[in-house]
This record gives C-alpha cells, structure tokens and sequence, in this order.
DNA sequence: GGTCAATATTGATTTAGATCAAATAAGATT
DNA sequence: AATCTTATTTGATCTAAATCAATATTGACC
C-alpha cells in the first residue's frame, strides 16, 4: 500500500476558485456552484512570476489566458520604429491575454513589475466550457466587451486630454481598481516607473514626473 | 382562397447570408452551409439608412450588433468637456455594436456617413446560436479579440505617432479594408469630413487637411 | 558601508501642432 | 441663378509638451 507524502513546505491549503478571494471578481462571478467547481478543472492556478519575468512574450503563440491573483504586470510591444511602449496594465483580478485571441499569438510582451502570481486558463477548454455552460460564456464575451470599451475610452483620452488630465484620469482610474478588489484607493503604490506612465499615456516620461510633483 | 400579391417593387431577390456579396468576410465565413441557413434566420437583412441617420444613440439599450453591407458610418461619443469625439468608421463587412455588450448600453453613438444598408442580429439570439454552433461562438470571439487588437494598436497610433504618420496610417488601413472587401485599395472615397478624421486621429482638422494638401 | 546602475527630478530650450483668423469652395435651398 | 450654410484650405501666431541636459535619489550588489 502506498500512501502519498505531505509536503512539509506546503503552509496553505490548494488554491481553487471555490476559496480564492478574488472568485467575486473574476470568471467564478457569474456562476453557480457546480459550474464553479468544472471551471476550476482547467484552470491551473497560481503560477509565480518574479520581476521582470514574462507572462508571454510579443508574438508567442497564444494558448491561454491569465488572471492575475496578486502583484502586477505591463503589456507592451515594440512598433514599427524598434521602440518598445507601455500599452496596458494588469492588477488583480484582472484578465490578461485577450491581445492573443483574434490571431492566435500574442501582439504583446507581459512583463511582472513584482512578484505576483497567476492563474492560467487554456483557451481552447474554456471555449468548450463556454458552450456547455452559457453564463459563462455571456459572462466572457462582456469581459471582452469590457476590454473594447475601455479601449475606446482610453482613444478619448490620448486624442483630447491634457497632460495633467490624463495622469487624473490615470490615478482615479488605478484607484477605483484597488477598490474592486478590496485594496485601499487611497494609497496607492505605483509598480511602474514614470518611463512606464509616461509611454502608456503618450507623454515624455519627464512631463509625468513633473505632474506627479505637483 | 388567398393568394399573396407579388410585390411589383420589389426589383431584387431577397437578400439572405446565403446569396450576400459579403459573406466571406463576415459572420458566414466561419459556417458551414447548414449553420449559415440557421444564422440567416436570426438576422434582420438589408436595414436602410440615410446620411446623416443614427443606427442608435449614446447610452441606448444594446440588443443588437450589425453589420454594414454598404456605405459608411461613424462613432463618437461625448464625454466629460461636452465635446463629441469620432472614434471609430465601419465600412462593409464589419461588425457594429461591441460598444454595448458588456454593460447591456451603447457608450458610442453611430451615424450614417452615406447611404447605407446594414443588417441586424439580435444579440441574444446570437448567443444562443453559438451554444449550439461551436465555429460560430470561435468566430465571434476571434471578431472581439481583434476588436481588442485594433484598439491597441491604436493606443500606439496616438501616443507615438507624428500628425504626418497617423494620416499615412489612416489611409493605409482604409485602404486595406477596401481591398478585403474587393474594392479597388488605390482610388479612396472618404465619405468623413476633415473634422471627422481630426478628431479620429488626435489632431485638428487643420492640421488633418494640411496634411492631405502635401 | 561603499560603489554602480537605474530611476526620478528639475531646469532651459525648442518645436510640432493647436488655435485664431480669413478666404475659398462646394453643396443645399429657395 | 442667387443665397445660405457647411466644409476646406491657407496663413500667422501661440503654447503645451517634447527634447536636451544636469543633478539627485534610490536601490542592488559586492
């Protein structure tokens, strides 16, 4: 008879989307229980990423998408012109990926700016979960519906705000994210580094720098 | 006895996804013969309208999502300064509405540039539909996913690009959507105005016609 | 603790494109 | 055809933010 050992090092129970703190906020939001526990059956849950490590780099082959369970990521991609430039920010409970969905590798790279983990979901299983499980499958096409949305409005705002206004628009933004998460929106740590701010809201990294001074 | 009375107006044949001129480039293209005579059923053919009309209204009820068969339209939307802001121009073949799917209301309003026909499907209906047809339900989040891909590529477009690049840019992407949809790729009509195309790109009007005047 | 490299701040100068201001040109309406 | 109205072009000026240039701070590593 054989009995499987414990692992000594292992201080927490298994992470699943039943227990994970975040399930309000991430796909397990709009689904009941038992459709809860055949979501967390592909997922894999809690990948560590150290800083600077990538998530996936620009033009991999697109597999999965991710969530982000703690820590922080950057997208960016470099352009016609070799220079890289920041285009998206990634906080907990927040889907990262869907850059990879139309043509099946990724535009961006996806970079931790600290230690933080996440969960991967194969693309292909959650598509066949989707058609046996039709909240979800609502629930993902307003997430991506979510992701085309705020793309327009961040088109708003690098064609018509001010330097000052975006950086404003940027901080409440940031802030109300901590809030839908439970994280406090009044003190926030920023991951990124003002050259990070700067490319992902069309300003020189020096004019960020002097908005946040004032 | 009844007899239907022939409509002697009616000139054409009935346009169906089957017969439609375009559907290699839109939602059919994914389907098989049968699954396109099920999608047919759900759509709306050939709604008209003139330059200048609304296909619905910042903040309407989304229900729908269309797709033009001929002519042009344009977003924009108001924000906080009261001042409209183009965000995006639909050409035939491509899809209008995303802007509503996942807070169930429109955050855009689309207008007429043109003369145009689009048709309508009903978004509920195409849900459901896609529960059963796994190649349409693939389809469709390909469709969002570069949606998505557009809109940061766009985030590139402005944060980076010079007023000279972005018009360049500008004529070369509707030049690419012409040529997918078997219109000449050389000979551009631009059925928006300067403003139409300033506002798109992040640039005065003036600057948007002294560039076309180089 | 000390050295380096990366990041951030601050100041001076320049410039791309906005804004202001007419003058044309093109459609619409009567 | 004549009159409006709306769209476009072109020119002159101004300004927000980029760029150039140091300096200061922070954190990583020996």
């Amino acid at each position: 008879m054989v009995v499987a050992m414990p692992n000594v090092n292992q201080r927490r129970t298994v992470i699943t989307c039943t227990n994970c703190r975040l399930n309000r906020y991430c796909l397990p939001a709009a689904l009941n229980k038992s459709n809860i526990k055949q979501l967390e059956a592909i997922v894999e849950h809690n990948c560590s990423y150290e800083k600077g490590d990538h998530l996936y780099r620009q033009k991999a082959n697109f597999k999965s998408v991710y969530v982000v369970r703690s820590g922080s990521f950057k997208s960016y991609a470099f352009h016609y012109n070799g220079k890289g430039r920041v285009n998206g920010f990634f906080f907990p409970g927040e889907i990262i990926g869907m850059d990879g969905i139309s043509n099946r590798s990724h535009i961006n790279a996806v970079q931790a700016l600290e230690h933080a983990f996440v969960c991967e979901i194969p693309f292909s299983k959650l598509e066949s979960l989707s058609l046996q499980i039709p909240d979800l499958q609502h629930h993902f096409l307003a997430l991506m519906g979510k992701e085309i949305t705020n793309g327009k409005e961040f088109h708003d705002l690098l064609s018509s705000y001010t330097a000052e206004e975006r950086v404003a628009h940027f901080l409440i933004n940031l802030s109300s994210r901590c809030e839908r998460v439970s994280l406090s929106p009044f003190r926030l740590l920023l991951p990124m580094t003002r050259s990070d701010i700067g490319e992902y809201l069309g300003l020189s990294l020096e004019t960020a720098s002097r908005i946040f001074g004032t």
